[in-house]
DNA sequence: TTGACATATCTCGTATTTGACATAGATTTT
DNA sequence: AAAATCTATGTCAAATACGAGATATGTCAA
C-alpha cells in the first residue's frame, strides 16, 4: 500500500483491528480496505459519468445524500454492501466489476 | 434466474424488498442476491478446497461456526462484508475474486 | 455580495448484522 | 451401536451500519 493511500486512510479515519501501525495490517485486512476504497472511488467516477448529483444517486438508492458523501470519502462505517448495492444501481454489470478489479492493484495475480 | 436458484432462495427465507414474486425483482436485487449466492457457494468450496471445518474457518474469521454454516446456507442475514471477508480470509486474491464475479451469471456483460 | 445548488460532517434513533451459545441432526470412526 | 466430529438452525444481546435531518463549507452564476 503506498504512502498516499495510507494518508488518505489515516485522513478518513481508519483504525483496523487493534493495530496502529499500518505495518501491522494483516494481508486480509489491507486486501479488504483496498478493495472498499477501490469501490468507493468507482462510485463516485460512475456517479460524474451519469451526471447525477449526490441526492439523486440517494434517491435511485433509497438512502441519503450523507450516505452518498461517506460512501464517497472512503469512510469505514459504510459496508460492501452498500457500495456495491451502489455500483448496480449505478449500472454497473457484474462483468463491469471484474474488469474494474482487474485495471486498479497490480500487486496482486 | 433459474428455476433451481428460485427454489433455493425460497427455502434459505429470502424475501426480498415489498416484493413477493420472484418476477418483479428488480435487476439490482437480483444481482446483488445473484452475487451473495455466488459468494456463498465459493466460500464452502474454498474452505473445503483447503481442508478445514467450519470451525476452523470461524477461528481464523474471529467468527463462530454457527455463522459459517449461515454463510453457506446463503442465510439472507449474512452481509457481503462477511462473505468477501470470508473469501479473503482463505486466500482468494482480489483478481481471484473478480475472476469469480465473471464466471457465474451468463447474462450480463 | 447574495442566492441557489452541491457536497461534507456531525448527531440521533432505528434496523441490520454480528458472535456466542444451545441444541439437533448428520456423518465418520472405533 | 456408541462415541466423536462436523454441520444446521434457532435465539439473543451487543455492535455496527443505516437513513434522516441539521448545519457547515464550497462553488458558481446573477
Amino acid at each position: 500500500m503506498d504512502a498516499k493511500k495510507k494518508k488518505h486512510l489515516e485522513s478518513a479515519g481508519w483504525r483496523v483491528g487493534s493495530v496502529a501501525d499500518f505495518l501491522g495490517l494483516s494481508e486480509e485486512e489491507a486486501a479488504y480496505i483496498d478493495l472498499k476504497l477501490t469501490l468507493s472511488e468507482k462510485v463516485r467516477q460512475c456517479r460524474k459519468r451519469e451526471k447525477l448529483t449526490q441526492t439523486q444517486l440517494a434517491q435511485r438508492l433509497k438512502s441519503s445524500q450523507s450516505r452518498i458523501a461517506k460512501i464517497e470519502a472512503g469512510d469505514p462505517s459504510v459496508s460492501l454492501d452498500l457500495l456495491i448495492r451502489s455500483l448496480l444501481t449505478l449500472g454497473v454489470t457484474k462483468t463491469d466489476l471484474f474488469k474494474m478489479f482487474g485495471e486498479k492493484g497490480g500487486e496482486n495475480g
